[in-house]
DNA sequence: GGGTCACCAGTTTTT
DNA sequence: CTGGTGACCC
């Protein structure tokens, strides 16, 4: 249950509207999700069939919360139909049911990162590309944004003048063939393939058009052409599409997000309602009012200004620090002092940078002061290889085709497949056409294989079609993959491999982390298989992923570490926001490439929103970058900020300059703070 | 099959 | 300076 009475006039407008399109700008803090879960809620209250409603979001986090909250609101029972999920499981549910128009079978994989890259190596090694490694991401960089702007394979354009742009149109139709072949599609396909589908099946089309009757996004800001497409396919006919989203907060053009999906909402859903909502509940005034002018120096924006209720607050501190380690001694320094001053707890600090090389120096600091923190992002779980490994096993058993995977898996841990023997049994696998797991059912008919490796593909063969029986047991799931590990012998083959012991052990611990993964899937999930845990995982569902279990996140109180980027949605009391430095914030290449400086101005405004109480911005004045000393200049952003809301302070002078160097490093800065602010 | 060495590249990345 | 990779050699 709600109350109304709770909203402000403009949130209550958003709860209450019921039909046509709707456009709402909601400013950084001012309680987006719980306008878009207070409208789920009162959908219901109104009579509207759970069944009927649809959310959309970007993170499996943002999903789950939103989920939470409806159902806290309505209850449980209510909310039996509801679909609240990323565009990307949305597109998974849908593929699930219909994939086969597509020619693909349903127990179809999806290929991750990982999984790619190896195929585009193998791929560029066919072709005789050399050093592939280097290459092959940025292949699979320009693949997927071919497939963020909706080109297929045969409409990929080569070009004279850029080497990559050939070498992409070349690879490309091959890696849709091979993902075909292998019944795998990777994260991108999930979308462009439902669009497809309903583009090309207008039954389909009409069918979900009818069952999502009211439909919710959040984020829209950040929709790529593919989402967009989607969206206008899922809302023809009815135009029940509430969009909610901020233009200022619109940080993934470089995934393809396009601002101008929510700057022309309007003129593409005509009739539609737009509500601003502009009052913040997040931040003290002095951070608003720094936001707001930092931001309003972008063309390309539809106009509004953050407010707040609540007093000016602390003053916005700028520490201007001699170099990286210095930079990260003064946030600890200033974590000490807040937490005394401020009664706060670790978990109220976050530290922001714009890229994630970034973090190093400051988990250094804190590791020498013994300050707890969340390191988010950087290596995940299941980049891990001990836990590809596991993977690997659990994708072949669902699905053999999956040749990446199989390959991955074959001869490890080892079983006496050599790669000799493995080369041939590709090449007979290509010359005959015939799939790499039917070659090795068969093995005995391949002449250049000899006796002793063709029973150890045999035995191969034997235990993923054993386990594929057992893994069929959905009550058995848990103990079919211990049982798995364990006759797989992973542990001795981690303890043989890595000569440290420590770390062997931390690797075997990973592998049994997974089965509590395992245990946690099989805990919210009413039909569980080996199928669905797969596609978790897949989607990087965190709360699968193990690494976010409540229990650690609830106990641990510490200090988050992330970048710019993840930080969005999120707030602290205090944030650190280091790096403003030109060449990091904005980024050096946005500066000489891409030459968008507003996205990054864009981003300094996310990061900026994240504070409720207090802000500090650092920078360096000398920093090591690559071994070498360069010299850094304030951010321009640090420019666009009154005066009047900062607090300047300069950091400890070089320890081994003289003093006329120093006097000289000190003037100079205050000649730039000086410039830098027209004094 | 495993270990060492030289070479290269180094923005962000919700899924 | 780092981490990751491929080549090469035993």
């Amino acid at each position: 249950m709600f109350d109304l009475n709770t909203l402000n006039p403009q949130q209550r407008q958003a709860v209450t509207h019921k039909t046509g399109s709707l456009l709402l700008l909601a400013g950084a803090g001012s309680g987006k999700t719980r306008v878009i879960t207070c409208r789920i809620a009162h959908l219901r209250q109104q009579g509207v069939p759970a069944e009927q409603i649809l959310a959309v979001t970007f993170t499996n986090k943002a999903a789950r919360e939103m989920a939470e909250r409806v159902e806290e609101m309505v209850g449980r029972k209510e909310t039996k139909g509801m679909v609240i999920a990323t565009f990307h499981s949305l597109c998974l549910r849908i593929l699930k049911v219909h994939i086969d128009r597509l020619g693909f079978k349903k127990n179809f994989s999806i290929y991750a990162a990982a999984d790619q890259q190896r195929l585009i190596r193998d791929l560029l090694r066919d072709i005789g590309v050399k050093n592939s490694s280097s290459d092959a991401d940025q292949v699979l960089w320009r693949i997927s944004a071919a497939k963020n702007h909706f080109i297929a394979a045969d409409s990929y354009q080569s070009s004279d003048r850029d080497p990559l742009t050939t070498l992409v149109a070349t690879i490309y139709p091959r890696y849709q063939q091979a993902l075909k072949a292998y019944n795998a599609v990777d994260f991108d396909d999930l979308l462009m393939f439902t669009v497809q589908l309903l583009e090309q099946h207008p039954d389909l089309q009409e069918h979900y058009c009818q069952r999502f009757q009211y439909q919710m996004v959040d984020e829209y800001q950040d929709t790529n052409l593919v989402q967009y497409r989607l969206l206008k396919l899922l809302a023809s006919g009815h135009g029940n599409l509430c969009v909610v989203g901020d233009d200022d907060q619109s940080i993934y053009a470089f995934r393809g997000a396009d601002v101008a999906h929510i700057l022309n909402f309007e003129h593409d859903f005509p009739g539609t309602k737009v509500i601003k909502l502009e009052q913040n509940y997040r931040s003290s005034g002095n951070i608003l009012t720094a936001a707001n002018a930092i931001i309003k120096n972008n063309q390309q924006r539809k106009e509004k200004a953050l407010w707040t209720e609540s007093g000016a607050g602390s003053k916005i501190e700028y520490l201007l620090c001699e170099d990286g380690e210095d930079e990260a001694r003064q946030v600890m320094e200033q974590i000490h002092a807040e937490k005394y001053r401020g009664k706060l707890a670790y978990g109220d600090f976050a530290i922001l940078y714009r890229t994630n090389s970034q973090s190093r120096s400051f988990e250094e600091q804190l590791r020498y002061e013994n300050i707890p923190y969340v390191l988010i992002g950087g290596q995940q779980f299941f980049d891990r290889k001990e836990i590809k490994d596991v993977i690997a096993y659990l994708k072949v058993i669902q699905n053999p085709a999956d040749e990446v995977n199989l390959l991955r898996i074959l001869n490890y841990p080892k079983r006496g497949i050599g790669t000799g023997s493995i080369d041939r049994i590709i090449r007979h696998s290509a010359d005959k056409k015939i799939s790499l797991w039917r070659v090795l059912q068969q093995v005995d008919q391949v002449a250049e294989v000899n006796d002793r490796t063709a029973i150890a593909c045999s035995h191969f063969v034997d235990l993923i079609q054993r386990y594929q029986k057992r893994f069929a047991q959905p009550l058995r799931l848990q103990e079919t993959l211990l049982e798995m590990l364990t006759e797989l012998k992973l542990a001795e083959e981690i303890y043989r491999q890595e000569k440290d012991p420590q770390i062997a052990q931390r690797r075997v611990a990973n592998q049994e982390e997974l089965l509590n993964s395992l245990a946690t899937y099989l805990e919210r999930t009413p039909h569980p298989d080996l199928a669905g845990f797969l596609d978790r995982i897949s989607l990087f569902d965190d709360e699968i992923a193990g690494k976010n279990d409540k229990e650690s996140k609830l106990a641990l109180d510490a200090v988050t570490l992330m970048s710019l980027h993840s930080s969005k949605g999120l707030e602290f009391p205090v944030v650190f926001l280091v790096g403003m430095e030109e060449g990091f914030l904005p980024h050096k290449k946005s500066i000489y490439e891409t030459f968008d400086i507003d996205e990054e101005r864009r981003l300094c405004y996310v990061g900026i929103t994240r504070a409720q109480q207090q802000l500090f911005l650092l920078g360096t004045q000398q920093r090591r970058k690559y071994g070498k000393l360069e010299q850094r200049e304030p951010s321009r952003f640090l420019g666009e900020i009154p005066e009047k809301l900062l607090q300047k302070s300069v950091g400890e002078p070089p320890r081994k300059a003289t003093l006329e160097e120093e006097a000289a490093s000190a003037t100079s800065f205050f000649d730039n703070i000086g410039q830098m602010f027209g004094d």
